[in-house]
DNA sequence: AAGTCGGGCATTTTT
DNA sequence: TGCCCGACTT
């Protein structure tokens, strides 16, 4: 490692910066992995930091994975430095001591679909109309909740509104569920891991103790609660180096707060910040175009980036007919530059998903080949979530939710009769629905489906027998042996043929667990897990006793206090079995991780671009409603479309081609499009703009808004300026009948999310004007008629 | 217990 | 316009 010779000025100031808190604003293609991972390696080289003091947490595997690489490559070797994501930081400190904080034993991460079929419940218990609180609605009130560490019952308090109260209820009722079943959310690892540290302020010392150098990637990705984690590991001593770029945040509906990064310098006393302007990636071109767009955002600090690589090509901007047009004409330019850059280092990035439909279609029309990167994750298949079920049950026989999937499954004669009468008798008892087949409380059961349920619990337990003995390959291929999984596909129909894939692939990972865990069983207790969480309070039922008895020991008995006692790194294996590890692996890792190159053009979201660099790209669909999204009205919301498109320009190394269309499908109708308004912030010089709107791409009739440009006294009426109100409340099916709403200069407007307001300017005519209004609540708002949603008010 | 029909619905998705 | 989910069917 030559520090001086590998990293420029700033850089360098980064990676030799002293003790206190540093912001290092990482510009796009700036180096910002080069600097955690130098300053990691000179931490430990330089300053003699033992590298178990030092941690470093991202956001996805895939950083960690390349930054640990990275990092040992530095050093020269394997280390004890944590670089992983915050989840899995938070995981480790709940594995073992997630009991103080009330969590069971051999708890489970639940995926987005395991937390809505619980949601669902939550709402079908507390009867709430599903069709008011609708479980996707609650579960994404209930996740910005959490990442600002609101629990139920401050939740409840704080409501405001029917909607608010409904969802406290449903919020109260999954969190009890949850807890019912073992398990917890990815929100809950880290509001959960805030509260035991807070809680257990000797634990918080000693591990501050311990943690002496924290570093944090995508800062401008953290929410409020990663905000809080981050503050209690590097208290006092303040050791934090925190490296984002604001102008790529996109992640705020998901609860990031840009705040985190522009308030800095007032979270953390003493910071220095930083700026890396230099880029390595992108020819001024690209980058002076970007930059200027991004520019016009408020919220941000303000950087210049640049590099000494050449201004490069002018950036491609093309007027096309439709979205076939513009499919075509994409793909007509990656084949163009194949030859230069192959088809692997182009990328096509559009806003919504059902933009690549038609991309797809053309690619495979012109046999280029392509790679989509998203679809379902590979745990999230239903033949590996099955087999995850099995394993989760084997550990922890009271996890509900993976019993209620796997009862019959595959079919074993307990009906639909026969699982009502279960669960409902579990919900009597106050626990899980294991302990209802294990005290075969079968009264309300007709004798074969009681016999099933035997069978059942037989099978379950001959497998948890097992799994103290063997490994965890051995447990899975038991699990499948015994479940007659493989007989359950058939290898002659392609889709049975790719489930069997998936099966061993699965079992290959779980080979490759054995195999680093050598010998150790999959299993290493096997003590009866009982939901521990809230026994219903009025039961007197006399089992009960019996039941709780075999519960867990008094928290943190063991503990013997030393420093070594906390390890966050080394610990897993002596302390956690090979299926918890695995497990934890699973649910903690994407099927994006791994993206195998050289598979042809990639075709993604802007979003899942983010991070990744290609020598061209695409940027599809430009368009006033896709980008800005129709759904993005506020000033904030607005500014994060614009990252949006930002985060997108800046993945281009050499080319970079945008494309607008004047009229795109959008559900099925045809419908007028407006470039997005974005494109006028990028200057003219650095366009060079092809227009095929009435050229070859197009053989259809004149776009319409060209009409109202080109000809406004042709029309018979002078049409007023229109509203939309989102999402018709009319039939969808048919005709003209779309409501619509006049909006003149002065009228009093209410918008769905905005409230009241006034309309003072009105810019341009038709569905596709520009209003300005003023609204009580929010101020002035710039928005665009046919999406505003506008109602009049008097 | 798997297949079919029809209504509702349709941003983005690191863990 | 297509797809996903739930209800209904055989």
């Amino acid at each position: 490692m030559k520090i001086n010779s590998d990293l420029n000025d700033q850089q360098l100031d980064a990676v030799t910066h002293g003790d206190g808190p540093q912001l290092v604003i990482a510009g796009a293609g700036s180096g910002k992995t080069r600097v955690i991972t130098y300053r990691i390696a000179w931490l430990v080289r330089e300053r003699r930091v033992e590298p178990y003091r030092i941690a470093a947490v991202t956001f996805t595997n895939k950083a960690a994975g390349e930054m640990k690489e990275r990092v040992e490559s530095l050093l020269g070797g394997p280390s004890e430095v944590f670089v992983g994501t915050f989840h899995r930081f938070a995981l480790r400190l709940l594995r073992r001591y997630g009991e103080r904080v009330g969590l069971a034993k051999g708890f489970n991460i639940l995926d987005t679909t395991d937390q809505l079929s619980l949601m669902k419940r939550a709402i079908e218990l507390e009867h709430l109309d599903p069709s008011a609180v609708t479980p996707r609605g609650a579960l994404s009130r209930v996740s910005s909740a959490k990442n600002k560490l609101i629990d139920p019952a401050h939740f409840e308090a704080e409501a405001h509104g029917y909607w608010e109260q409904k969802v406290a209820q449903a919020y109260s009722r999954y969190q009890r569920l949850l807890r019912e079943t073992g398990g917890v959310d990815f929100d809950d690892m880290i509001a959960l891991a805030v509260r035991l540290l807070e809680q257990e302020r000797e634990l918080g010392e000693r591990m501050r103790r311990r943690l002496r150098y924290l570093l944090v990637d995508e800062f401008q990705d953290t929410n409020y609660a990663q905000l809080q984690l981050i503050s209690q590991i590097c208290g006092e001593h303040g050791n934090l180096t925190a490296v984002g770029d604001e102008d790529q945040s996109i992640y705020r509906w998901r609860g990031a707060e840009l705040q985190n990064i522009l308030e800095f310098e007032s979270s953390f006393d003493g910071a220095v910040t930083r700026k890396l302007e230099r880029n390595y990636r992108s020819t001024q071109n690209i980058l002076d175009a970007s930059g200027a767009v991004v520019a016009n955002n408020e919220k941000r600090r303000g950087k210049r980036l640049w590099t000494d690589s050449g201004s490069g090509e002018p950036i491609d901007l093309f007027y096309s007919g439709d979205e076939g047009d513009e499919a075509r004409w994409i793909v007509d330019r990656v084949r163009e530059l194949a030859p230069t850059y192959r088809f692997s280092g182009a990328a096509v990035l559009v806003r919504t998903n059902a933009q690549t439909r038609v991309l797809e279609d053309e690619l495979l029309r012109q046999k280029v080949p392509y790679r989509l990167i998203a679809g379902v994750r590979f745990y999230e298949r239903a033949e590996i979530k099955d087999l995850i079920a099995y394993l989760r049950l084997v550990r922890n026989p009271s996890d509900n939710l993976s019993l209620r999937r796997v009862l019959n499954q595959p079919p074993r004669g307990i009906g639909k009769a026969t699982q009502a009468a279960v669960f409902a008798e579990a919900e009597e008892m106050g626990h899980s629905i294991w302990d209802v087949l294990r005290l075969e409380r079968f009264n309300a059961i007709a004798p074969r489906g009681a016999n099933a349920l035997r069978g059942f619990r037989k099978l379950v337990e001959e497998l948890r027998e097992q799994a103290l003995t063997c490994s965890l390959a051995q447990l899975l291929d038991e699990v499948i042996a015994r479940v007659g999984y493989l007989d359950l596909y058939r290898k002659d129909d392609p889709e049975g043929e790719a489930r069997l894939q998936n099966i061993q692939e699965l079992q290959s990972a779980a080979q490759d667990f054995s195999e680093n865990l050598d010998g150790v069983p999959a299993l290493l207790v096997r003590d009866d897990l009982v939901a521990p969480a809230n026994p219903k309070k009025d039961s007197d039922d006399s089992q009960l006793d019996l039941l709780s008895a075999t519960g867990s020991t008094a928290p943190g008995t063991q503990d013997d206090g030393s420093e070594s006692a906390f390890d966050l790194e080394g610990a897993p294996l002596d302390e956690t079995d090979a299926l918890t590890s695995f497990l934890d692996y699973v649910s903690l890792v994407s099927d994006t991780d791994q993206l195998e190159t050289d598979a042809g053009v990639s075709l993604m979201t802007f979003h899942s671009a983010k991070g990744l660099e290609f020598p061209v790209v695409f940027l599809a669909g430009l368009e006033d409603g896709l980008l800005p999204h129709f759904n993005s009205e506020t000033p904030d919301e607005l500014e994060e479309e614009r990252r949006l498109l930002y985060v997108g320009m800046t993945r281009a190394r050499e080319r970079l081609l945008l494309s607008t269309c004047s009229r795109r499908r959008v559900a099925g109708r045809y419908q007028d499009q407006e470039p997005s308004f974005f494109l006028d912030e990028i200057p003219d010089d650095l366009l060079r703009v092809s227009d095929g709107g009435r050229s070859r791409y197009d053989w259809r009739a004149e776009p319409v808004h060209d009409f109202f440009k080109t000809d406004p006294s042709s029309r018979s009426t002078p049409k007023p300026v229109t509203a939309r109100p989102r999402r018709s409340s009319a039939s969808p099916s048919m005709g003209p009948s779309r409501p619509v709403t006049a909006v003149a200069q002065g009228m009093g407007v209410k918008h769905p999310k905005l409230g009241k307001g006034v309309v003072l300017e009105i810019d341009g005519e038709g569905e596709n004007a520009k209003l300005t209004v003023f609204f009580d609540r929010a101020g002035k708002r710039r928005l665009i008629a046919k999406y505003a949603g506008l109602e009049p008010v008097d």
